[in-house]
DNA sequence: CCGAATGTGAAGACCGTGTTACGGATCCTC
DNA sequence: GAGGATCCGTAACACGGTCTTCACATTCGG
């Protein structure tokens, strides 16, 4: 299992830890993307958090490296899936490193209906026939698929799909929304719900 | 929030850490299910596994307690969502806990009687039926949902559900309030009740 | 019984969204 | 490298719904 270490420098055992875990320590900016980024909360906590923002935004899972005593600091945040306190066991590392590889192995076929997604591919089929998509309008889908059932704003679309930092207008979304309805046809064209004055919700 | 323990008897500290992490113990065959079920394998593993199991399949997610010696038994299985290792840390055991229920996702639901808002998705339900809101008059009931029993004057509203900027009539809030009542039904626009030269008060 | 406050209905202004078209960027083919 | 195709972001316009305001009716309190 490939993963990614933020920042850089990490703190006494956690590389050790992360071997003997069985996991594969890679550049966060590899070409392939890891399948899960380690944040070290014990050293410099700021650029960890940011770094853990992008990975979150980016899709990817990521598991907090915390003192135990900073616990109740990051109790209530969103951008870990999970965490484990230092100092760093490597038998728990690993049970919870399986556990999101298990997880992220079934998150590569999402389906909704008769909607399926193959995200390993990055091949769309609707009732069994091949939709081609755009890359921005497989990745909006893909994230109305994994967040369905609440309502999005245009902002927060455009920061978690388009990427954390994208400056641009929010009519854009507006813009996909309608080529993605299009292409999904008349018919399932309901499945994006507008939510008018606030912004657009899936199933 | 509820969680139920299984087996009964209880490792050391574990009622404890589950009261000091702010959880509510409750029986796992109460009329109501637990949010969360917490089976301890340190004492009787065999039958812990089996509970575990069960609320799996009832949908209820599950936090394992396991001795750290016996990880590598349980790695790879698929009856529990998360798990802690004894001695069981309270602070780490509500930060999984509120994990868990912050996916649960019943944060964000407001309930007056038969009345239900759902912030997350912008929708209401009365008795069951979907209600259908405008922005404002969204907006308006969730405030009076959120502040009930207390009077606010017209000036109030405008600034606390319109915006500190507004400036525009105060009509404005009656006309809302009406539409409220109409969409309310008859049996129920005695919910919000006119203060006279005073404003509007909820429940 | 009078004045003030509130309920009610309608009309116009305003805002948000759907839709289309267009320019720039990127990639592929020849 | 030219030419074309594709994709993405933005601007412009039209439509429909929503909000606000006004006028008038009704109720309430003194």
């Amino acid at each position: 299992m490939r993963v990614a270490v933020s920042p850089g420098a990490t703190a006494d055992g956690l590389e050790d830890a992360l071997v003997l875990a069985g996991a594969e320590v890679v550049d966060a900016e590899a070409d392939e993307p890891p399948a899960c980024g380690i944040v070290d909360l014990s050293e410099e906590a700021a650029a960890a958090v940011r770094a853990a923002r992008d990975l979150v935004a980016a899709g990817i899972e990521v598991i907090a490296v915390v003192p135990a005593d900073r616990l109740p600091l990051i109790e209530n945040e969103d951008w870990w899936d999970d965490f484990v306190t230092t100092p760093v066991d490597a038998l728990e590392f690993r049970a919870r490193l399986r556990r999101i590889a298990a997880r992220s192995e079934d998150a590569d076929r999402l389906v909704y209906e008769d909607l399926v997604l193959d995200t390993a591919t990055y091949q769309a089929e609707l009732a069994g026939h091949p939709v081609d998509l755009t890359y921005m309008e497989y990745e909006l889908l893909r994230f109305f698929l994994q967040h369905r059932g609440r309502v999005w704003s245009r902002e927060q679309l455009l920061s978690r799909v388009w990427g954390y930092e994208y400056f641009g207008g929010a009519r854009t979304v507006d813009v996909h929304v309608r080529r993605l309805r299009a292409k999904l046809g008349e018919e399932r064209a309901g499945w994006i719900t507008t939510v008018r004055s606030v912004g657009y919700r899936f199933g």
